[in-house]
DNA sequence: AGATGATCCTGAGCGC
DNA sequence: TGCGCTCAGGATCATC
């Protein structure tokens, strides 16, 4: 189940594999992974081929390459700078799912089961002159839209790859690890709102990146409980929530994040990190690892929620 | 308009 | 051996 700290690690191998190359054609035997490209398959690929991927951005579970035309002089050299007049404003855009993987893999290896898109990239070095995407259950996919300027870009860095965002992303806050988050700003959201807290956790427009096992585990961390309302959050209780998911996001990566030079690039980096490192997630009727009393599950919005009944002692004005 | 719930999708696991 | 059921869950859409 890729989080942030999943796709981060996709988005470095991305950056050193794919970064830099130009596509030279593209194959989409499912289509239902590109349908959120509203123009169809012949559109999706007429926007590709020939394109090359400039660089490889993150926020939030969204990953985006922005794209340059190769016809411009100065593109598709190393550094990916094509000169101020070649400023991205397209980009390929991936979102995994849960079950997305993004494969560099050379073209002779065997097909995988639920393998979805294939493009070809032109030849450099030694390298895989593959990039696929496979994915069992099509939560994810990939498509091609325009880049705009986001909406709290910091001054200074205008014109930058890394203040455009994809149309379809940029409803979505800043993730915990972005410099430029505001914690602040998401307090005031946060005191305005009348719900719970795990599922403000959830919304991407508040904060991106938290899915449920790491909003399960800053909760855990943080000793709070999921159906604490959210307009009765002090500013030491949305620091300590946000420093906690800062924490386990944090710590996730650098369990997972080691193996990026692999040819490999996909979700599975961060699986060690799961057995091993969960607290609360997954682990009804186990003892909690801080006092000893089961953990419990719950459900609610469609999903299970595990916590301690002691150390997160449920609110009597408790919110769903 | 904010809050809440349904929906998409496939394979693993399980009881019978 | 196989059927039918439940579960997993990010993002989006529908409904109050």
């Amino acid at each position: 189940m890729p989080e942030l700290p999943e796709v981060e690690v996709v988005r470095r191998g991305l950056e050193r594999w794919v970064a830099g190359r130009r596509i030279s054609s593209v194959a989409v035997p499912d289509p239902r992974s590109i349908r959120r490209h509203a123009l169809g398959v012949e559109d999706f690929r007429g926007n590709l081929e020939g394109a090359t991927v400039s660089s490889v951005v993150r926020r939030g579970k969204f990953l985006w390459m922005p794209l340059s035309d190769s016809s411009l002089p100065g593109a598709g050299t190393d550094s990916g700078d094509a000169g101020p007049e070649a400023v991205p404003h397209t980009a390929l855009v991936a979102h995994l799912g849960m079950s997305g993987q993004l494969l560099v893999e050379s073209p002779e290896q065997p097909h995988e089961k639920h393998l979805k898109v294939r493009l070809s990239l032109e030849p450099r070095g030694d390298e895989p002159e593959e990039l696929r995407f496979v994915d069992q259950r099509i939560f994810g996919g990939l498509f091609v839209t325009s880049l705009q300027p986001t909406a709290d870009h910091m001054p200074g860095g205008a014109g930058s790859a890394w203040d455009l965002i994809p149309d379809e992303a940029a409803h979505i806050g800043r993730d915990p690890l972005d410099p430029h988050f505001d914690l602040e700003a998401l307090h005031q959201k946060l005191r305005s709102r009348k719900t719970g807290l795990k599922r403000a956790l959830l919304d991407q427009s508040l904060v991106s990146g938290i899915g449920n096992i790491y909003a399960d585990e800053a909760l855990w961390a943080a000793r709070m409980h999921y159906a604490r309302p959210t307009d009765t959050m002090r500013r030491p209780d949305t620091e300590r929530i946000i420093h906690a998911a800062r924490d386990v996001i944090a710590r996730a990566l650098d369990a997972g994040g080691t193996s990026f030079d692999s040819l490999y690039v996909n979700v599975n980096g961060a699986s060690g990190y799961f057995a091993r490192s969960l607290n609360a997630y997954g682990r009804e009727g186990e003892p909690c690892p801080r006092c000893g009393t089961m953990i419990r599950r719950d459900t609610f919005m469609n999903r299970s929620s595990y916590s301690c009944p002691v150390c997160q002692m449920k609110p009597r004005n408790a919110r769903m």
